[in-house]
DNA sequence: ACGATGATGAAC
DNA sequence: TTCATCATCGTA
């Protein structure tokens, strides 16, 4: 059980954002502890990414991404859903990688097959903005040794960013 | 195909 | 201070 650190995510986002998929999310709520694997991420790069929130410069909202790396950028989209990203790349790079989809080992629990509705069901909101992902904040990242072959990963442009030009058809969603 | 629903950022 | 815009989802 090695818990993902500064470490992991201070490196290229692309990369971390493809590592990430086949490691689990981990949320303990009150005593107990659930995990899922992550299935589905999308990287959102640097200042000159159209798509980023960070394109425009630091504002209030997105100054976690400017932040150290493994810190939890949590905001609100669309008045009622939450998104939950990790930051990623070196301090006052804005760069993070957005969660989207995780999936529960057992099938006994809802499809969380959308980045609104895994933040819902783990009631994950802006409190954990600019937490950092450790077991102390009560959501974390851990490596359980899954290997990933790169033949399983697979990209295609990102989701719900048409407006951002040149930069919607970049191959920055990568699933499994 | 579209409305819900509110924070955000930019313009006035 | 007002306005258009949104890293979505559920219902039709």
């Amino acid at each position: 059980m090695s818990i993902l650190t500064k470490k992991f995510f201070e490196r290229p986002t692309l990369k971390v954002a493809q590592e990430l998929l086949g490691k689990f999310l981990f949320r303990r709520i009150g005593g107990k502890k659930f995990f899922f694997a992550i299935t589905e991420v999308e990287a959102y790069d640097g200042f000159l990414d159209k798509a980023s929130h960070a394109h425009k410069g630091k504002t209030a909202r997105n100054t976690p991404m400017f932040g150290e790396a493994g810190i939890w950028y949590v905001y609100l989209v669309y008045g009622m859903h939450n998104m939950l990203n990790i930051v990623t790349g070196p301090k006052n790079y804005p760069a993070a990688v957005l969660i989207r989809v995780i999936k529960p080992l057992s099938n006994s629990v809802a499809k969380l097959n959308g980045p609104a509705k895994l933040t819902k069901f783990l009631g994950i909101d802006k409190k954990f903005n600019k937490k950092p992902a450790t077991r102390a904040a009560g959501l974390w990242i851990e490596d359980k040794g899954v290997k990933i072959k790169k033949s399983q990963i697979k990209a295609s442009p990102r989701i719900g960013v048409n407006y951002a030009g040149e930069w919607k058809d970049k191959n920055y969603r990568f699933y499994l």
